[in-house]
DNA sequence: TTCCTTAAACACG
DNA sequence: CGTGTTTAAGGAA
């Protein structure tokens, strides 16, 4: 049924159209990346191939349009066809899963998340295979399947969003259970790693009607939680709403934990367990939060949050930016903003990259990550600073912790909320904040460079998950390595010295490639090229890229 | 067997 | 209607 699409891609019309290499990065992506991503399949794809996309499409093509028709033999029946090339095309998009397609949909994006349209959207602008199929009309079942995907790993994480109205943010767990299995590891070391472990119950089996306990739908926005109790950084709330609430995705992995925790009762009983339970509690262990905000955090910690609403740190892009619109997050083609076309890539996901995150020890309190998550409104939108570079060799391990533990909690405490006079205050305020107060911070910590230096620090928190530091993330500027810092560091401290951009930036990469590839497992794919290659390749993605994966 | 895709039913706003 | 969740089935490695 949903497979009308008949031919376009396969034959047709598209024949010229094929190449969407032009298409999804025309000139926008040159240099920043729009969506800082690698291509998806492409590059596997190609390099087997050698060759030519047209190539692929075509099989692409053809698969596709078997795929439509038949159900499951859809799938592999192009197969063969693509077989034919190297042997490795399983679906007629490439080797990869859906699951990892988006995966790497929301790797590409700024922030790491997106919602499920852009997720869409992400697909079809790289895919080729999407690419004639994306858009309206039909929702081939690929959307469902990405729907499907979505709901089933554990992998992916629901956050809600509220701001724009649409649905939730989608992120990548950080430890996510890759499949939808694998309790793997629980992480023993209280170093970091631990985030959740997340084990999988898989009890679930019907939900029959109603029946089920309230906990199973745990749309309910946050009601039970969400406002969590005393919330330690009472300082500022006034926004306070629902942020992220877990999907409790009742029976995958994830399950356990929410469904233990968040059903209810944030209380203290959730510690029953001894497993999972530790692993959570020793995030907000420190402060008081609330296991599920524990949880939460995090998790969101893990993928990169922002300390405190005021954390941030100086950024620029709003100058050029000016006005960035965020909820027109869609507008893929916003490439007219006044030259920033910083292309599509931050339309989409959402202009509002937040940037510096903290770690759960700042517990800034929920209302931050809520308001980083939702960012849509009140957000620093501005600010951004660095961004992944790719090339930031070693791996500086994580050092950084400390530095940005230190600013944000010192930061912390000094936001506030001030809440917007104009419309986006808060932005200012964090510069000014930031400006001001992070200069000394950072400067205190860059000095040191090591984490011997700060003792006290260090003591204060507990930093486990201090890994993170990550400050924003913007392909605007994208410098990459070669200008990039300039302009930021205009904002910047002048205390500072690359090196502590340095750091940051390792911290990303870093944290990037911990989260990420963490368990290396299976990972291996993709993103990796944002890392590793060196230089973008402007349009280029079709050729280079070697990252095998392998 | 396990992983993955596809399809579809069902709940929710 | 779009989202999300979940179950089921078939295919491939």
């Amino acid at each position: 049924m949903e497979a009308p699409e008949p031919g376009p891609e396969a034959g047709g019309g598209p024949g010229g159209s094929v190449e969407i290499d032009p298409d999804f990065e025309p000139q926008s992506r040159p240099r920043s990346c729009t969506w800082p991503l690698p291509r998806p399949e492409l590059s596997a794809a190609q390099q087997e191939a050698g060759g030519p996309a047209a190539a692929e499409e075509e099989g692409a093509g053809g698969a596709a349009a078997a795929a439509g028709p038949g159900r499951a033999e859809g799938a592999r029946g192009p197969g063969a066809a693509a077989a034919r090339k190297g042997g490795s095309r399983r679906n007629a998009w490439g080797n990869q899963s859906y699951a990892e397609l988006i995966s790497q949909a929301i790797e590409s994006a700024p922030e790491k998340r997106l919602t499920l349209a852009q997720i869409y959207e992400w697909m079809v602008r790289f895919v080729p295979y999407f690419k004639d199929k994306g858009d309206s009309n039909s929702s081939a079942g690929w959307k469902n399947s990405i729907r499907h995907n979505l709901s089933l790993h554990s992998k992916f994480i629901k956050v809600h969003n509220e701001a724009t109205g649409k649905s939730s943010w989608w992120m990548l767990n950080p430890e996510g259970g890759k499949s939808g299995k694998a309790p793997r590891r629980r992480a023993a070391s209280m170093d970091n790693s631990s985030k959740l472990a997340k084990v999988r119950g898989k009890a679930s089996k019907k939900k029959a009607s109603l029946q089920a306990a309230p906990e199973a739908t745990a749309d309910s926005p946050g009601s039970q939680f969400s406002k969590w109790p005393g919330s330690p950084s009472s300082r500022n709330n006034e926004d306070s709403d629902v942020w992220t609430s877990f999907r409790p995705r009742t029976s995958s992995n994830a399950s356990t934990i929410s469904a233990r925790l968040s059903p209810i009762m944030p209380e203290q009983d959730d510690l029953p367990d001894e497993k999972l339970l530790p692993s959570l509690v020793y995030s907000s262990a420190s402060s008081n939060v609330p296991p599920t905000v524990t949880e939460e955090l995090e998790l969101i910690d893990g993928l990169n949050l922002m300390s405190p609403s005021s954390s941030m740190l100086p950024t620029q892009q709003s100058a050029s930016g000016g006005p960035v619109q965020r909820d027109s997050s869609f507008s893929l083609r916003t490439q007219n903003s006044a030259g920033q076309a910083s292309t599509f890539g931050t339309s989409l996901f959402n202009p509002v990259d937040i940037s510096l995150q903290s770690s759960v020890n700042c517990f800034s309190g929920p209302q931050t990550l809520e308001a980083l998550l939702t960012s849509s409104s009140p957000p620093p939108s501005d600010v951004m600073m660095t961004q992944v570079d790719p090339i930031l060799p070693q791996t500086g391990s994580r050092l950084n912790s400390q530095t940005f533990l230190l600013l944000g909690g010192q930061v912390t405490q000094n936001k506030t909320s001030p809440v917007n006079a104009r419309g986006k205050p808060l932005a200012q305020q964090s510069e000014s904040i930031g400006a001001s107060a992070l200069p000394s911070m950072l400067s205190v910590v860059a000095s040191p460079q090591n984490t011997a230096s700060m003792p006290t620090l260090k003591a204060q928190v507990p930093a486990p998950t201090a890994q993170a530091v990550h400050l924003g993330t913007q392909p605007l500027l994208s410098s990459v390595s070669s200008a990039p810092f300039g302009v930021n560091q205009d904002r910047l401290p002048t205390d500072l010295d690359v090196d502590m951009y340095m750091e940051n930036l390792e911290c990303d990469v870093d944290y990037i490639i911990n989260s990420d590839l963490m368990d290396g497992e299976g990972l291996d794919f993709n993103f990796e090229p944002i890392l590793s290659t060196p230089s973008y390749p402007n349009t280029s993605q079709a050729s280079n890229h070697t990252w095998v994966p392998s």
